[in-house]
RNA sequence: UCCUCAGUAGCUCAAUGGUAGAGCAAGCGGCUGUUAACCGCUAGGUUAUUGGUUCAAAUCCAUUCUGGGGAGCCA
């Protein structure tokens, strides 16, 4: 009996014969000689089927095979140079073939689809190769920052999703019924995180946000994965050296560990290499300069337009694409005006009109990936805070509690799981990057 | 919420006021090195909806719906 293998680990097995259980991803023939492209999950491999090297009722049902049937094959592994597989260079001459379905006709074919008929079919285009490739790099990217943080002391602290209306009061929430009470569906699992710190020093949680915003953009989701670690006794400055420090290992691990994925998805790996310790750092105010100088040179007077900014407020995307092709890599702006912060920011020593804030910009056009700030640590200022933006007090009682308690200076950030993969990978939607997206009026799959 | 583009065969598209068509997919046949193979044949249509203009509408006008891209906001 022959040992079943996954594609993956074929390159162990050359000259034996193996069994691979999987599908039928494309076929191409010519009379007696049949090509079956094989999957099984972990890779891609070219079965080979020679008329006269099989049963003639195993060749013809095999010849007839419909795309995504299901099979279990038979075949001596066989290096090839020219193999295009995944990984590549290897070959199964087939030997048997068993049929456990015959597929339907599938939907998508091997030809150019449009994308409102792909995520109508989500629960298949996950099959195909760049999608297969997209999420596998994502599962590595969420195994490389648990793995950082885990490396580095932190614990993951689950968050509740169900929470009251305390937020940062800005973005809509989501709004649902609990036992004929309102509840709202969580944009931040930060508020209970300042509060794990206080029992465990170091934590994170990783999980779905959801923001009712009716965003249209490739940047956006309803539903988006976002991790939030958090920090006790942590300055802004340490704040960044530990998002250069996650950042940079997650693509290190992606290089390493995602080449197949990302030759498919024709990724300038140049680019990646190029993500190195450390991280050029601008200061808000040095980025309006900058944002000045490209708009004095520049041509083109809607794009002039959409650049115009003024002291105060936050940046558009117009501005954050702008800047970071001024770099290679992620670039941080730090000390945005308060008035454009969220409540809870730490004023600036001696500048209380700008906050202790941080951005990070990802390259290559694809804007924020990480926003985070030093936290206020005194009771009396954050309550000064929540009545200036007329959020409900009692709402807070037990935020503002923790600065009573052995309060300390502490800062944390959130990154957004779907644009750093979307920036990695280098593919231009977010939704891709989810197995399966919630967007502005599609819920379905 | 605003701006903008689109909706024709299962899919991707063509037909610009005058008989709705092609490629792929599907079915049948052929082929020993394919990679979106190729060749021949077969079948496939309420042109998103509703109303209007016209001798005549996929095409022009209006409406509604659905979707794409973007702004604002944000990860």
């Amino acid at each position: 009996m022959s040992q079943t293998v996954r594609i993956q680990n074929i390159a162990q097995h050359v000259g034996q014969t193996i069994i691979i259980k999987g599908w039928l991803y494309a076929k191409t023939g010519k009379g007696r000689l049949q090509f079956l492209q094989i999957r099984d999950g972990s890779g891609i491999v070219q079965g080979v089927m020679f008329k006269p090297n099989l049963p003639k009722e195993v060749f013809d049902a095999g010849k007839r095979l419909s795309q995504e049937s299901s099979i279990i094959v038979t075949g001596t592994v066989k290096e090839d140079k020219r193999a295009k597989g995944i990984p590549k260079g290897y070959e199964l001459d087939i030997t048997d073939l068993k049929i456990v379905q015959v597929a339907e006709d599938y939907p998508i074919t091997p030809k150019e689809h449009g994308i409102e008929f792909l995520m109508d079919n989500r629960h298949l285009w996950i099959r195909s190769r760049k999608q297969w490739a997209i999420l596998r790099v994502r599962a590595v990217v969420m195994q490389s920052l648990r793995q950082w943080l885990h490396e580095h002391g932190y614990l993951e602290m689950s968050t509740p999703i169900f929470t009251p209306s305390v937020g940062e009061g800005t973005t809509t929430l989501f709004k649902t019924d609990y036992f004929g009470e309102p509840i709202y569906l969580a944009q931040t699992g930060q508020l209970y995180n300042e509060a794990n710190i206080f029992s465990f020093g170091k934590v994170y949680c990783f999980g779905p946000t959801f923001r009712a915003e009716k965003s249209k953009t490739r940047r956006h989701m309803t539903e988006f994965w976002m991790l939030e670690p958090e920090t006790a006794y942590q300055d802004l400055d340490g704040l960044m050296e530990m998002i250069e420090q996650i950042v940079s290992y997650t693509v290190a691990q992606c290089l390493e560990r995602c080449q197949d994925e990302l030759e498919i998805l024709e990724r300038d790996l140049t680019k990646l290499k190029q993500i190195t310790l450390p991280f050029p750092r601008i200061s808000y105010d040095e980025a309006l300069e900058k944002l000045a100088d490209i708009r004095n040179n520049i041509q083109d007077h809607e794009l002039k337009k959409l650049l115009e900014i003024e002291w105060g407020s936050d940046f558009g995307s117009p501005h954050e694409t702008e800047l970071t092709k001024l770099y290679d890599k992620p670039v941080f702006v730090y000390g945005y005006p308060s008035q454009c912060t969220a409540f809870y920011m730490e004023p600036w020593d001696d500048r209380p009109e700008v906050s202790k804030s941080i951005d990070l910009l990802a390259p290559e056009g694809y804007g924020e990936i990480v926003g985070g700030s030093e936290r206020i640590s005194d009771p009396e200022l954050l309550l000064e805070r929540i009545r200036h933006d007329n959020l409900p007090e009692e709402a807070f009682k037990w935020y503002i509690e923790l600065r009573k308690f052995g309060s300390v200076p502490h800062s944390g950030f959130g990154l957004g799981l779907g644009r750093t993969v979307a920036w990695i990978c280098g593919v231009r939607h977010v939704r891709e990057t989810n197995p399966y997206p919630r967007t502005l009026g599609r819920v379905y799959p």
